[in-house]
DNA sequence: GACCTGCTGCGGTCTG
C-alpha cells in the first residue's frame, strides 16, 4: 500500500478494514477513481472488466465521504438484478457494520418491515431495483423529499445493461425525478463493463451533460486470447413419402460429444443462443454422462428456469469440490459471480460482437492463463438448390468476423440514441400519482426540456401526445387544467404491474411434483400427453390448469426441447463489412479447424462465382436479393423506401429481399433515385409499414410518435441513402 | 432467427 496515494485518502476506519483485508495493492481502476468520487462534486464512470473491483472502486471512496460530511448521508446503489443486490449485500455489509452505517437492500423479495424501518431513518446505502424505486415514487409521492433528503451519490451498477432499453431510459428519469424533488443535482457513478464509445456512456449517464462526466477506464489488459473454431455439416434430409415430423438434426449430438471430451473435469460455459437450445445441449450431455457412468456435471440456465433451479446451476458453478459446466443463454453474462471459467463455448455464431467479449471476460482470469474460445459453426450440406445463405456459408463468416473484430479490440458502440418513448407514457402517469396531479407545462419541463430524458419531443408533438392520451382515457383534465389520470390509466397505475418499464409475455407455470421447474410463454400451448425436455430433463404433461396458467408434468422417457418465444437480433454494419472482407480476401485464419476452413473456402468460390465483389442485385427466380453487405438497421431502413415505391421488400440477412415486379432495371432503377433523393419524412416513410408497436406503452402513443420512437432504435436511414448513392 | 430484467397494498387467516 506503500506506493498507493489513493489509499490514505480513504477513511481511516476503511484503510483498517483493507489491511485486514489481506490486500496487497489498490487496482488501478480504485486507485484513479477514488480522488474522483471522493469530492462528491462530479459523475464518474468506472469501466473495468468484472471483476475489477469497480464496486470498490465507487464505495470506498462514497462511503469515506459520507463518513466525512456532516451533510448527506445516503447512497443509493441501483442495479437491475435482485441477485445482484443481494450479493453485493452480502460483501457491502461487512465493511459497513464496522463503519456503524446500515445498508438497506430493497427489491421485491425484501418484507416490508426491512422498508419501513429504512423510511423511518433513510440513512446509510439502499439497494435498490429501478421498478421498487418506481414504485417508492409512485406510492409515497409525499415521502419522497424527506426519504431522499440526504443522498449524496446513486451508484448504477452494470450501466451497459440498462443502455439502449425502456428500462434504462426510465433509470434516467427516476434519478431526474428525485433531483427535482430535491431542488439539487446529485452526482452519480455508473459502474461498467468497458464500452467502445465512453461518451455514449456518459451522455447516458447525464443526458446533455456528458462532457462533464469523468471517465475512469481500467487500464489492466485481459489475458491472452487462445480461440479454436470447427466446422459441423448437417447432413440433407431424406424424406419418405408423406413424412412429415420433424427430423431431430443429426450435428448436435455430435457438438455435445466433442464438448463432453473436451471439457469434462472442468469448470466452462457453454452458449448456444437460445434457450431451446440449452434444453437440447443440456440433456445430450448428460446423458453422455449418464451412458458413461459419471457423475453430472452439465447445468442449465436461462430465463424461464425458475429460480430455485439457476441457483443450482450456480451453486455447482461456484463450488470446488466437483467439476461444472453450465450450459446457458446471456443470463450469465451479468456480473453474478460464478467464479472463474476455463473455457467458453459459443455454439453458432454470438448475437454481438459486445456479447462474445462479456460472455469471454468469463474465462481465463487466473494470471497467466488464457481467455479460451471454443467456436462451432453448424452448416448445411450444399446439393439440391441451396439457399444463399448455405452457398455463402454465413453463421460461419459471421463467426469469423466476429472474432476478428473481438481480435482488433473492436465491438458494437452502445445503442443510447433510442427515444423510449413508450417509457415517457409510463413517466408521465408516475409522475401524476406521485404528485397528485400536473400542469402540462411542467411535464413538458420536466420530461422533454433541453439535457431532460426526453429531450427532442416538440411542444406541439407533446400536446398531441396529452390529447391522445385523453382519448386512450389515460389522462384528464380537471377545470383548473390540471392533468390527472383517466379511468384506464388509473385502473393500470394502481396495479403492480405498472412499475416495470418493459412489456413481459404471459406465461405458464411448469410444475413437477409440487416443485416449480420454471415457465414458458402461453403462445406455446401444450397439450396433454405431450412430451417436452425441460431443465435438462424429459417430462410428459399430465395436465393444463388453463384457469391458474399451471401445467402438470411427470418424470417420463423422450420429449423434444420447447419453443420459446423471441425477436430478431440486429447486426452492425461493421460486421457485415468484415464478412465482407473476409469473403474477398485469400488468407484464411489459423483457428479454423478442416471443416470450418473448407465452409470459409466454399462460401469464398461461391462469392467469387456470381461475382459479388461488382454485383449487388441477385435474382433468384421468385424474388431478387439486394446485396447491400449493411448492418440490419440499415437494410430495414432500405426496404421501407422500396415499400414506398411500391415495392414487397423486407430486410434480410445482408441485404434486402424484393418480390419480383417488372424487371431487375425497374428496381436498379428505383434504387437510384432513392441515392438521389433526401431521405423521406417518416409518415411517408412508414405510410406502407403497419404495426410498429415494441415497447410496452407503444399502444398509446399517436401515430408520429411512436414513429419517431420506432425510427430512432431501428432505422438508419442516413446508411440507406449512402449506399445507394455509392452504387450509381 | 434471440436473450434478459421486475413488481404494492391490503385484507384475510393463523399462531403464540
Amino acid at each position: 500500500m506503500s506506493e498507493s496515494s489513493a489509499f490514505y485518502l480513504l477513511e481511516e476506519r476503511i484503510q483498517r478494514f483493507i489491511w485486514s483485508e489481506g490486500w496487497e495493492s489498490l487496482r488501478d481502476a480504485q486507485e484513479a477513481a477514488i480522488p474522483l468520487v471522493l469530492k462528491g462534486d462530479r459523475d464518474v464512470i468506472v469501466a473495468a472488466a468484472t471483476a475489477a473491483g469497480k464496486t470498490e472502486a465507487a464505495f470506498l471512496p462514497a462511503l469515506t465521504h459520507v463518513l466525512q460530511s456532516d451533510g448527506p448521508r445516503l447512497i443509493v446503489y441501483i442495479s437491475p438484478l435482485k441477485a445482484l443486490i443481494n450479493d453485493q449485500f452480502g460483501r457491502l455489509d461487512r465493511l459497513c457494520e464496522q463503519l456503524e452505517i446500515p445498508v438497506w437492500p430493497w427489491h421485491g423479495d425484501i418484507s416490508s418491515s426491512v422498508k419501513a424501518r429504512f423510511l423511518k431513518k433513510p440513512e446509510g446505502v439502499l439497494l435498490i431495483t429501478p421498478e421498487s424505486l418506481e414504485a417508492l415514487l409512485c406510492n409515497r409521492g409525499t415521502s419522497v423529499g424527506t426519504a431522499f433528503k440526504g443522498v449524496a451519490f446513486f451508484v448504477v451498477d452494470e450501466l451497459h445493461a440498462f443502455i439502449g432499453s425502456e428500462r434504462g431510459k426510465q433509470l434516467q428519469s427516476l434519478m431526474h425525478r428525485v433531483e427535482q424533488v430535491l431542488g439539487r443535482t446529485v452526482p452519480r457513478i455508473g459502474l461498467s463493463a468497458t464500452l467502445g464509445d465512453m461518451g455514449l456512456a456518459a451522455g447516458f449517464l447525464r443526458p446533455g451533460r456528458g462532457a462533464d462526466v469523468a471517465l475512469v477506464t481500467s487500464a489492466a489488459s485481459g489475458n491472452d486470447l487462445r480461440v479454436l473454431v470447427k466446422g459441423y455439416e448437417e447432413p440433407q434430409v431424406v424424406r419418405g413419402e408423406g413424412d412429415d415430423a420433424e427430423q431431430e438434426p443429426m450435428t448436435p449430438a455430435q457438438i455435445a460429444a466433442e464438448l463432453f471430451s473436451e471439457l469434462r473435469g472442468t469448470n466452462n460455459l457453454v452458449f448456444p443462443n437460445s434457450r431451446r437450445e440449452v434444453e437440447r445441449y443440456t440433456h445430450l450431455l448428460n446423458k453422455l454422462c449418464l451412458d458413461r457412468q459419471v457423475p453430472k456435471e452439465f447445468w442449465p440456465h436461462h430465463g424461464s428456469l425458475s429460480a430455485e433451479i439457476r441457483s443450482e446451476t450456480e451453486a455447482a458453478l461456484k463450488q470446488k469440490e466437483q467439476p461444472a459446466t453450465a450450459v446457458c443463454t446471456n443470463t450469465l453474462e451479468l456480473g453474478i459471480d460464478i467464479g472463474a471459467v476455463k473455457c467458453v463455448a459459443q455454439i453458432g455464431s454470438p448475437p454481438t460482437v459486445a456479447s462474445l467479449r462479456q460472455r469471454l471476460g468469463r474465462s481465463g482470469r487466473r494470471k497467466g492463463e488464457p481467455a479460451t474460445l471454443r467456436g462451432f459453426c453448424i452448416e448445411n450440406a450444399l446439393g439440391g438448390k441451396p439457399s444463399l445463405a448455405d452457398e455463402l456459408r454465413l453463421d460461419t463468416v459471421q463467426m469469423t468476423a466476429m472474432i476478428s473484430l473481438l481480435i482488433d479490440r473492436w465491438f458494437e458502440p452502445p445503442m443510447a440514441h433510442g427515444a423510449h418513448l413508450s417509457t415517457l407514457v409510463q413517466q408521465m402517469l408516475s409522475f401524476i400519482a406521485q404528485n397528485g396531479g400536473a400542469p402540462i407545462g411542467q411535464l413538458y419541463d420536466l420530461f422533454c426540456a433541453k439535457s431532460r430524458p426526453f429531450e427532442g419531443v416538440s411542444k406541439g408533438e407533446f400536446v398531441e401526445l396529452v390529447r391522445h392520451l385523453g382519448q386512450k382515457e389515460l389522462l384528464m383534465q380537471d377545470s383548473a387544467g390540471t392533468l390527472l389520470h383517466g379511468r384506464v390509466g388509473e385502473k393500470l397505475v394502481n396495479h403492480y404491474t405498472f412499475y416495470a418499464a418493459f412489456a413481459a409475455d404471459e406465461e405458464f407455470r411448469i410444475v413437477a411434483g409440487g416443485k416449480s421447474l420454471g415457465s414458458l410463454p402461453v403462445s406455446q400451448m401444450l397439450s396433454v400427453g405431450q412430451r417436452i425436455l425441460f431443465a435438462g430433463r424429459t417430462w410428459k404433461v399430465e395436465e393444463v390448469d388453463d384457469e391458474q396458467k399451471v401445467i402438470y408434468v411427470v418424470r417420463s422417457g423422450g420429449g423434444a426441447p420447447p419453443l420459446f418465444s423471441g425477436g430478431p437480433g440486429q447486426v452492425h454494419t461493421r460486421v457485415r463489412q468484415r464478412m465482407r472482407e473476409l469473403l474477398e480476401s485469400e488468407s484464411t485464419p489459423s483457428y479454423l479447424d478442416a471443416v470450418a476452413r473448407r465452409f470459409l473456402s466454399e462460401a469464398r468460390a461461391n462469392y467469387k462465382a456470381r461475382d459479388l465483389k461488382n454485383v449487388y442485385l441477385l435474382d433468384l427466380g421468385g424474388h431478387v436479393q439486394v446485396m447491400t453487405w449493411l448492418g440490419d438497421a440499415a437494410n430495414e431502413a432500405l426496404a421501407c423506401l422500396l415499400q414506398r415505391l411500391k415495392f414487397a421488400a423486407a430486410a434480410s440477412g445482408p441485404g434486402v429481399e424484393v418480390a419480383k415486379k417488372g424487371t431487375v432495371e425497374d428496381l436498379r432503377d428505383a434504387l437510384v433515385d432513392i441515392g438521389s433523393e433526401d431521405a423521406p419524412p417518416l409518415e411517408m416513410l412508414f405510410a406502407e409499414t403497419k404495426s410498429l408497436g415494441r415497447e410496452k406503452w407503444d399502444w398509446a402513443l399517436p401515430d408520429p410518435l411512436l414513429r419517431k420512437a420506432y425510427a430512432s432504435l431501428h432505422i438508419n436511414l442516413s446508411e440507406a441513402i449512402a449506399w445507394a448513392k455509392a452504387i450509381c
